[in-house]
DNA sequence: CCAAGGTGGTTGAAGGTTCAAATATTCCCG
DNA sequence: CGGGAATATTTGAACCTTCAACCACCTTGG
C-alpha cells in the first residue's frame, strides 16, 4: 500500500510539471514558428545527426527519442517527402530499414539548431545558473531512467 | 551575439529533455491504459477539481493547462460527450463560458488521482529523494516563468 | 452613442498520432 | 532442416491538434 504524497510533495509536483510543460511549449513553438517543424521532429533529426554515418535502424532511432514504431514511420514518411531524410535497406538484417539524413536535412537541422540551443541557453542556463542546471538535469535523468525502467 | 552552450551545458541539457520526455511518456502511457485519458486531459479534469465551485472560464483553464483555446474546446467537447463536464454561459460576461466537472467527472478524476499520484511518487520522490525534487521543482518552476513570459 | 478594435469562444479542414493488423524476415528448438 | 515464435517495419482508420476564419459581445475614443 502505497503512501500518499504529502501536502508539500504535491506542491512540488505541480510546479515541476507546469515547468515541463512551459518549457516544452515555449520550444516547440520556437521551431515550429522559426524552422517549420515540430520539436519532436527536431528531435529526429538531431539524434540522425549526432550519428555515424548521421544513419540508424527504425528502431534503435525510435527508442531514442521514444517514439513509438508507427509513429517514427509516419514521421520519416513526411521528412522523407521533405526531402530531408533517405531511407534504404539496412545491408546486415532484410527485415531493417535505415534512415540517413541528406544533405538539405543536415543544412536544415544546423540551421535549427543555433537557434534552438539559444532558447535553451536563455531559458535555462541562463534562468537557473549552470551548477542548479546541472544538479537539475542530473536528478531529470535519474527520473527518466527510472520512468523507462531501466536498469542501474 | 549569444554565447553558444559548452559542451559540458549540452549533455545536460540532453539529459534534462531526455528525462522530461521519459517521464511525461510513462505518465501518459499509464493514464491512458489505466484511466482511458491522455495526460493533458487529465491535466483539464484535474484543475477543475482544484477550482473553486469545480468550474472556470475557458480562457484562464486555457492559460493554466498551456493549451490554445481551439484546442481546449475540441478537448471539452469531447468530455462534455464524456459527460465529465458541462458547459454554462457566463453570468458577468455574455461572451464567455464556464467549465464545470460533473459529479461523474470528480468521481473519474479522483479515481485516476489516486494511481497517477502513486506513479509519481514512485518515479520522482522515491527515485531522488524529497530534498532533490524540491530542488528540481523549483529549478523547473522557475525555468517555466521565463518560458512563458512571466513577470517576477 | 456608435463605430472600430479588442476579447472570448467555437468550428472545419488539414495534418499528426495512436492502435491494431498485416508483411517480411530472422531466430531458435526439437 | 522445418516450423513456430519473435523482431522490424509499414499501413489504414480513428482520433487529436493546429491553424485560420468566424461570430458574438464588450470597450473605448471621438
Amino acid at each position: 500500500m502505497p503512501t500518499p504524497l504529502s501536502r508539500t510533495e504535491l506542491r512540488a509536483w505541480f510546479r515541476l510539471a507546469g515547468g515541463m510543460r512551459s518549457l516544452l511549449n515555449a520550444l516547440d513553438r520556437q521551431l515550429r514558428d522559426e524552422a517549420g517543424m515540430t520539436h519532436d521532429d527536431y528531435e529526429i533529426l538531431s539524434r540522425l545527426h549526432r550519428a555515424p554515418e548521421r544513419s540508424l535502424r527504425m528502431t534503435s532511432l525510435a527508442r531514442d527519442v521514444g517514439f513509438s514504431p508507427s509513429r517514427l514511420s509516419h514521421a520519416v514518411n513526411r521528412m522523407e517527402m521533405a526531402g530531408w531524410i533517405s531511407r534504404q535497406p539496412c545491408p546486415t538484417d532484410r527485415r531493417g530499414t535505415e534512415a540517413t539524413l541528406t544533405e538539405l536535412g543536415v543544412k536544415v537541422v544546423e540551421d535549427a539548431s543555433s537557434a534552438h540551443l539559444d532558447l535553451v541557453r536563455k531559458l535555462v542556463f541562463d534562468v537557473v545558473g549552470g551548477e542548479r542546471a546541472g544538479a537539475t538535469a542530473e536528478a531529470m535523468d535519474e527520473i527518466g531512467r527510472a520512468a523507462r525502467g531501466d536498469k542501474n
